[in-house]
DNA sequence: GTTTGATTTGTAATCGATTGCACGAATCTA
DNA sequence: TAGATTCGTGCAATCGATTACAAATCAAAC
């Protein structure tokens, strides 16, 4: 039944060896015209397929990269992968797929796997939870590339594509100052994250810059979730001085926020803005849709292929490229006062 | 720089043959426990990793399977990837994720490069597009697994997942006339793919069962998108007889749907209760959230795993397993009058 | 001291494709 | 027509691991 043709069958059909075949399906200029067309012929007809193991064993390229992000079904991750198939596919490259749960154990394993499986490039998001580099290291010493996609650890020789997170911080921020606002809150994530602690520079750069000052209650560091986002509001309401207004590092913490706000007869955007971050594709849907910060994961996505793309290309000039794409506000209701 | 250790050097530095190293790291039990024990350490000492392209192409199985969705940045899709991720990946698998966007030609191409990659099994979701059959037979004819999940085509060979989209028309019908509802409408997909069909069977069904009539006014077929919702709507309200319930096969109608019906001061649930279909994250954060068919992805895409792993189990047996899961209907405040 | 038998290791083929080198034939030069 | 080129193919090694079969080693038994 599985009736696999390999170029000895072709060979032994036409009487010629291995070798001939091979490079007359690789359009080698030293076999004539007529055993080519032989060849591909014959080839045609016994439904030929070349066996790409064979290939990525005898060259030493897989022509596959592996991709590890902490849940696949998050749309942000789902959304960088989606861009990262779309570039690679079309040069014949194969995206192989695996999730960390956010845990540095799965991480490491995940990464000898790849190593395992010869892949010719591992991009990924390193897990929150990891501490160690080592494992990097050992990539890097194989010599292949290794691109770090919106979460990012220094580690010297790998190339990173992330979004400037100050910077998304900084235009929320701005945007709700601009808006009328004047005691902004900050709901942040964990922030021995990079990225949760640049958006709350961004946030307090933007304070200061606009002759607001900062309050240390005003920040609150929890978990990214609705629950989190309720429970922000309790305290919040809880303080002589409430605020009018919160720049969340996470759209479900803006959600939480703004359902517990409502639950308190708070009116937004009237008494209350309120911006959260990363364009989770609900904030759109919602009847009071949420002014986010957009990530363009596809485009990171993207960048991210094309920087490894480059690495593969260049392998000898060692080059550690930093890619830093910039965000965009998008401003709907939660935050519109005009 | 790049020192990958292969079972030749350990055999060199021990001056043995590859053969024992071999049979030393798979245990073999011809060998000494004494050249065991050297073999594993000077392993470990020489950071040996084992080259399973090598062992792909010697043993015929490359432990990969290929995964090919439309769209891998739609939750519902890449929920069933997470599934099938989970379930395969303990099991030393890996997935290697392909995309068609929907095109039949994309499609055999993805299908014909998986093959090519010598993947040992193809879990699918068939193209909206696709009307030839003979790249399936292909894979069949090869021996490969082949398994549909939610999207089907009728090929002889090949397993299904499915939800019961029939019965979960008629639970959601069911449940709108148990609201009170009398004048009941369908959005539907396109219903030349089953999935539409069975979902709209199970619509008239129901409508039968419990003694309303059927009215072709009330069916509408459209693109699964949001403003086809608010078109529909527009029609509705044309009609003398207006429905006051709306089953609709995909959640992006029913939103543009409610969202139309709202500007048209319509009440919900109150004069007006709606369902969708496929419960998407967004449909439980709207403030009006949306009741909906849940159809498990996850579950589907263990399912699916596990489905092929019987087919590889028992690769002489061909059985043709089609496994149907039963559909949860989400109830939420867009049909909640009680 | 040979035979027997068990135990351990080595030899060499294999998976499918690529490629440097060599060889034979055809063509060309003088 | 001998000698030099060119052209087209074949030979055989290689990538890294597995494995049937053969061979070596050693100990105990007669």
């Amino acid at each position: 039944m599985s009736e696999k043709t390999t170029i000895y069958d072709i060979a032994k059909a036409l009487n010629i060896t291995a070798a001939t075949v091979s490079r007359a399906l690789n359009n080698n200029p030293k076999i004539s015209q007529a055993t080519k067309k032989l060849v591909l012929e014959t080839a045609a007809k016994m439904n030929y397929k070349q066996n790409k193991l064979a290939l990525a064993l005898k060259s030493g390229r897989s022509n596959t990269v592996g991709v590890i992000v902490p849940y696949i079904d998050r749309n942000f991750f789902s959304s960088i992968i989606r861009g990262i198939e779309e570039e690679l596919y079309p040069l014949g490259y194969h995206v192989i797929i695996c999730q960390t749960h956010e845990e540095e154990g799965t991480e490491i394993d995940n990464i000898n796997a790849l190593l395992n499986a010869q892949v010719d490039g591992i991009l990924m998001s390193v897990s929150k939870h990891t501490t160690q580099l080592d494992h990097f290291d050992h990539v890097l010493k194989k010599g292949i590339p290794l691109v770090f996609f919106d979460r990012r650890k220094d580690v010297k020789g790998v190339s990173t594509v992330t979004i400037d997170d100050f910077q998304g911080g900084y235009m929320a921020t701005k945007h709700l100052i601009q808006q009328g606002c004047k005691r902004i809150a900050h709901l942040s994530g964990d922030r021995s994250l990079e990225i949760y602690k640049h958006r709350y520079e961004g946030y307090k750069q933007a304070l200061e810059d606009f002759g607001l000052k900062f309050n240390k209650e005003y920040v609150i560091q929890s978990k990214s979730d609705v629950i989190s986002g309720h429970k922000a509001i309790d305290k919040f309401m809880k303080l002589d001085d409430r605020p009018d207004a919160i720049f969340s590092s996470s759209d479900f913490l803006a959600l939480g926020a703004i359902e517990q706000l409502k639950k308190n007869g708070i009116k937004i955007p009237e008494e209350f803005c309120v911006v959260g971050f990363s364009n989770e594709p609900f904030t759109k849907f919602m009847e009071l849709s949420i002014s986010s910060v957009d990530q363009s994961p596809v485009q990171m996505g993207n960048t991210a292929a094309k920087v490894f793309l480059e690495q593969v290309k260049d392998a000898k000039v060692k080059i550690e490229k930093k890619v830093v794409l910039s965000p965009t506000l998008k401003i709907r209701k939660s935050s519109s006062r005009s």
